[in-house]
DNA sequence: GGCAAATATAATAATATTTCAATAAAGAAA
DNA sequence: TTTCTTTATTGAAATATTATTATATTTGCC
């Protein structure tokens, strides 16, 4: 249960947990839901420019919160359940004793 | 189970999850555990300069993410278990179905 | 009161993040 | 191939965050 974490783990922790902690990224991640959602959706939901948002979409790919694939000319977004799962984690073992 | 969530309260969720998104905030989250610290304590721990510790802490303290308490001049920090474990529901509501 | 210890604040400098505007790339479809 | 649609990239400007340095505040103790 992730007792001891050295700074190295803890930086790299942050690093991931700040990429989630931003609104339009977790307007993104909330609208992702369990399904997939390609840019222009995402972007008219959130009613955003096309860069910004494939901008966003790019940290949270890099980061691997997300995964993209190609179908036609259009890319679809899914959330890497297992990285979100993993902030949440992050989060509970970085608050150890509840 | 926050199916809906606003762009208000999105911003005001990240904000707040920002915060912990630090290393040397994590950090002295992790090493407060369930009891408390002073500053000195914090700073030796951490290995920070006294300006930044207390800096780092303010920011914690005004997001509600600690309390403090002074006994003589000693000023004894320790988590806002509300607003962590808050946190923790933040993250999973923000990234609903698992 | 005057001094020392602990903590806080403020101003500035250094860095990092975010947006904006324009342009590029990649695939579909004619 | 040419063109259209969708998404990505780039560089610069605007903002925000963090560290640094110096100074201030608060309290206890003599």
């Amino acid at each position: 249960m992730a007792k001891e974490l050295t700074l190295d783990k803890l930086t790299l922790a942050a690093k991931t947990l700040k990429v989630l902690a931003h609104p339009v990224r977790m307007k993104i991640v909330e609208f992702l839901g369990d399904g997939e959602q390609n840019v222009s959706s995402i972007q008219k939901h959130i009613r955003l420019q096309q860069a910004v948002t494939s901008q966003h979409l790019k940290l949270l790919l890099v980061h691997n919160l997300v995964n993209k694939r190609r179908e036609k000319n259009f890319i679809y977004y899914r959330k890497n359940t297992d990285i979100i799962a993993g902030i949440i984690n992050c989060v509970r073992d970085c608050t150890p004793g509840k």
